[in-house]
DNA sequence: TCTGGGGTCCTAGGACCC
DNA sequence: TCTGGGGTCCTAGGACCC
């Protein structure tokens, strides 16, 4: 059995802890370089503002609602995630953190499922100020149906246990396709030209002409539905396979010495986290591009080198990645956005090296340099010390005009009760 | 002026091996 | 007339998630 626990709203409900003047007012939070609304309270999804909106198109709308924004502040909405999932963690040995807003508890052996879903909500709410959802069923797809459902019905108090409902299928029946964990908006479409488009519908479909379609993945979805549970609970996650970092700027770049500055900025990030999981990365990838939505000339491209040997150390990945960019730049064009991506990442214990390459790094002084620089940006906060290539002034960084302080994660910036 | 970032999994096709 | 069978590995593209 399982429960899934949504917070509500999850970024808008993070600025609202700490400002209640945001209570029943239209509130969004926008993506990196103030781009687009990615969470908006019900206020404002009652104005019929869009997730993904561009924030630029829609100025005039939130002038005249008055509709608050706020720059994503990651520092905020990461700690706050981790209050909430500290706190789950005392209803249930067994958890996945699914999401930076979602968790699966397994509720095997557990009576009164209900009962409890209201008092796991009310302890989260009380100990962390976060509204959740819980949803509560014997699959992950079903539990993600409850959730859903539990969300938008106000008689249910944020609550729903799918094995106390009778007659599930005419439940399912107001659930549209597109709703359903692992259907997105293409294979939507294809189902509904299928004449399916509800998910009893999905439930009842056949299996050959599902896996046909929608992969032995989408064939998993449908078992789900049907109560047989297929996708389990996963406790601690696999390590990344993948490491990537990219980012807009803010402005237009032409310069060939501000992309490098933002690959190498990029690259420092990603081999943090790599080194972070105790691996080394054997390809590096690099690409850029022009703004798509511009009527000017585009260019995007993209390189991917295989270094000699898997390699976590932050200089070598720098020079490999300003090589690649160098090889793909062409002059005259307004770029957008770099990034970087690491893949073929191997444990950095017992690497393979490279027959044939000079190994002049000497591994352990690279792999001391590292921990120092790391434990430096640890205890004194990201960036203390930085490579000299990823720029000092850095004209090109992300817009981030609306942020609110970051109240739990800075002591200068702790919030202040007036008496 | 202005349109996000970070991931996973599956499949088909092409290369290779004996 | 007639040209096998059984595999692995890698990559690109397309779907999905938050």
């Amino acid at each position: 059995m399982f429960a899934l626990v949504d917070c509500n709203n999850f970024y808008v409900s993070c600025e609202r802890v700490f400002n209640a003047s945001l209570d029943m007012q239209p509130v969004v939070v926008l993506s990196n370089n103030d781009g687009c609304v990615i969470a908006r309270s019900n206020e404002a999804k009652a104005l019929g503002i869009k997730m993904g909106a561009p924030f630029f198109l829609n100025r005039e709308l939130f002038k005249k609602h008055v509709v608050r924004f706020f720059s994503s502040n990651y520092s905020l909405y990461g700690d706050m995630s981790c209050r909430v999932m500290n706190t789950l963690q005392q209803f249930t040995p067994d958890l996945e953190i699914y999401s930076i807003d979602e968790a699966f508890l397994s509720l095997n052996g557990f009576t009164d499922l209900a009962h409890y879903g209201q008092v796991i909500r009310a302890t989260v709410k009380q100990h962390t100020g976060m509204p959740v959802s819980i949803g509560i069923a014997p699959t992950k797809t079903l539990a993600k149906v409850a959730n859903k459902i539990a969300k938008k019905d106000a008689a249910l108090q944020g609550v729903l246990d799918l094995t106390t409902v009778e007659g599930i299928d005419s439940l399912l029946e107001t659930v549209a396709v597109a709703d359903i964990w692992g259907v997105g908006y293409r294979y939507a479409a294809m189902l509904q030209r299928h004449g399916i488009i509800n998910a009893c519908q999905l439930k009842n479909a056949d299996d050959a002409f599902i896996q046909k379609h929608m992969t032995i993945v989408g064939l998993r979805t449908v078992h789900e539905l049907r109560g047989e549970s297929f996708i389990e609970l996963e406790q601690s996650p696999p390590p990344k396979k993948a490491i990537g970092s990219s980012r807009s700027f803010g402005v237009p770049v032409e310069d060939i010495e501000e992309l490098l500055e933002s690959v190498s900025d990029y690259v420092s990030r990603a081999a943090e986290k790599l080194r972070r999981q105790n691996c080394a990365a054997s390809t590096l990838q690099v690409y850029l591009t022009t703004n798509r939505f511009k009527d000017e000339p585009q260019y995007a491209n993209c390189i991917s080198c295989t270094l000699p040997t898997p390699t976590a150390y932050t200089p070598e990945l720098i020079a490999c990645a300003q090589a690649c960019l160098r090889k793909i730049y062409r002059k005259g064009y307004r770029y957008k956005k770099t990034g970087i991506l690491l893949t073929g990442l191997t444990p950095a214990n017992g690497l393979q090296l490279n027959l044939f390459a000079e190994h002049r790094g000497n591994f352990s002084n690279q792999k001391a340099i590292m921990r120092a620089v790391d434990a430096l940006n640890e205890r004194y906060g990201r960036n203390t010390v930085q490579f000299a290539s990823s720029g000092i002034n850095k004209r090109w960084k992300m817009l981030q005009s609306y942020k609110s302080p970051c109240f739990t994660t800075r002591w200068s910036e702790l919030p202040t009760v007036k008496a």
